[in-house]
DNA sequence: TGGATTACGAAAACTGTTTTCATTTTCGGC
DNA sequence: GCCGAAAATGAAAACAGTTTTCGTAATCCA
């Protein structure tokens, strides 16, 4: 029913259609195609979950360590530009960014002990809201749902802690 | 059902109890009471709506020209330790700060037009979330729910929009 | 009212992000 | 394959919002 999306392997397919959609996009843009851009992309759709600037910019370096933050940047517009990520902010003043999943829209549960960020969907909700919307004659674009909180698993929970999960921390 | 509450007039009393809660909250925090924290605080909860810490500044400045940036932050830090204020942060980049309204918790509507934010509470939905909640063996502690789109009500709109509306712009 | 404590205000520092600018790279046409 | 216009890069500076610092001033309990 809320089938909540634990990160599955990364599908090498998957992350080379999304290659070459990228590379349309440029094209169609009138844009190049250059090595970096090349490797921020092939490193970002490497990586599961909701990724900050740091922490691909550290992916990247291991890569190629002359590329910068500049870089980062504005390969992480061109590809939320190109509708094949998603930017999200969650509370802690990061811009966080994340491939597109099979879900095509989902909201997030994060849990303020572990950090980790659980992505679920339910049309129920989504009707629901679209009625409140009518209701007060207001059109949808697009709308955003963050349940803040705890797993209750506590053992995986602590499991993650531990580890040091990477995520949207306490706020 | 779903009522949006528009700005109501500001209730001298409530603000009284407010500043009243605020003067107790400080003195069993052992802080201070100042002239410029009276100022803020009188201020803030005089003004209608999602405040940011320039519209108030700005305020604040009419009645006293030497207060600053750092004790109008000082002081809403102050508030939203007290739980009398609420920190909310829509895309724009800006914290805003919004004195408890009646309504106990509520979602917003923000309209990217015009920038107006209006207030919602639903049940309905409280109730859905809590259920994907407990099926994904998660408690949750608070949430936030923002519906971004357009008044479907031109005329309003545009009058808004046209007189300037201060709020969340468009992302 | 003295004096420890807290607050103030201006300015500097900080953080995440964007822009600038001089240099390098790409790529369509020859 | 090479030219040259156009675009991209990287380092550093700029920026915006927010926080901290630091010397001075105000508060308030004993």
């Amino acid at each position: 029913m809320v089938p909540v999306k634990k990160y599955r392997e990364v599908d090498e397919n998957l992350v080379r259609q999304k290659e070459a959609a990228f590379a349309d996009f440029i094209q169609r843009k009138g844009l190049k195609t250059t090595r970096q851009r090349n490797t921020i992309i092939a490193t970002f759709f490497r990586l599961r979950g909701h990724i900050s600037v740091e922490e691909l910019l550290n992916q990247v370096k291991q890569v190629n360590p002359r590329i910068g933050y500049a870089t980062v940047y504005r390969t992480l517009h061109l590809l939320v530009e190109s509708s094949l990520v998603e930017e999200r902010r969650f509370g802690d003043g990061l811009a966080r960014y994340e491939g597109h999943s099979d879900v095509e829209h989902h909201d997030h549960m994060i849990c303020l002990e572990c950090g980790e960020i659980f992505e679920f969907f339910n049309p129920r909700l989504e009707a629901l809201q679209e009625s409140l919307a009518e209701e007060n004659n207001f059109q949808i674009f697009r709308h955003r749902l963050e349940l803040y909180g705890a797993c209750k698993d506590k053992e995986a929970c602590n499991r993650r802690k531990a580890r040091g999960n990477t995520a949207a921390g306490a706020e």
